[in-house]
DNA sequence: GGTAGGATGGGCT
DNA sequence: GCCCATCCTACCC
């Protein structure tokens, strides 16, 4: 495929995507195209963190200056800072004022990967770059700088990519709350997911 | 193949 | 002071 072509094939994913309910969305980005820059991966792997009594949501604690974002309006980036070295991206989802958000577990590379490869020497594999929250944010060099950022617009953005993907649901990863929710979407058979079903 | 433990710092009680 | 939506290395099958 023409490289220049994948960043801009597929129309942008417009805001009325994310401003459904949270599980939509996270089933929904599965086989969309995220681009950041001069990189692209297909998601192969989301969780969604609820409203309500979801407690293993950073928004369970209430409105702070670091969860404002998921309370705002959808289609805008919450990124966070984890373990004192990881950026996470999530998408946030619902209606303004209503919590709720994706977070991206795993891409397929698709564009930019020797630039990739580059911010991640320490991957030994293609599947290595980007199957983990920490691990994509890094290869595609999205940071916390983004935290807000509006992605119907702009560099940072989620386009259309494959027309339909089938979809294997498990728990979460890596929480202490709510353990047994399944929240986890993956699409099927991908080798690029963080773990094996 | 699998897993235990360390790195590292912001958020919140 | 404790928790944490992680990753990497070392070490052991």
């Amino acid at each position: 495929m023409d490289p220049l072509s994948v960043a801009t094939r597929g129309r942008i994913l417009p805001r009325s995507f994310y401003a459904r309910p949270t599980i939509e969305v996270a089933r929904g980005l599965l086989g969309k195209l995220l681009v950041h820059g001069k990189t692209a991966g297909m998601i192969v792997e989301t969780e969604a963190y609820l409203g309500g009594e979801d407690l293993a949501a950073h928004s369970a604690r209430g409105l702070t200056a670091r969860t404002k974002v998921i309370f705002g309006p959808p289609g805008h980036a919450y990124v966070y800072f984890i373990y004192g070295m990881y950026d996470c991206l999530n998408i946030v989802a619902e209606q303004d004022g209503k919590p709720g958000c994706v977070l991206l577990r795993a891409l397929e590379p698709v564009w930019g990967i020797h630039i990739m490869k580059e911010r991640r020497p320490r991957a030994h594999s293609l599947r290595d770059l980007t199957s983990g929250p920490g691990k994509l944010t890094l290869a595609m060099g999205i940071t916390r700088k983004s935290n807000g950022a509006d992605i119907t617009r702009g560099n940072l953005v989620v386009r259309e990519w494959l027309p339909a993907v089938e979809i294997a649901v498990t728990p979460r990863i890596g929480i202490r709350h709510c353990q047994d929710w399944p929240l986890r979407f993956v699409i099927s058979g991908n080798q690029f997911v963080s773990r094996r079903i």
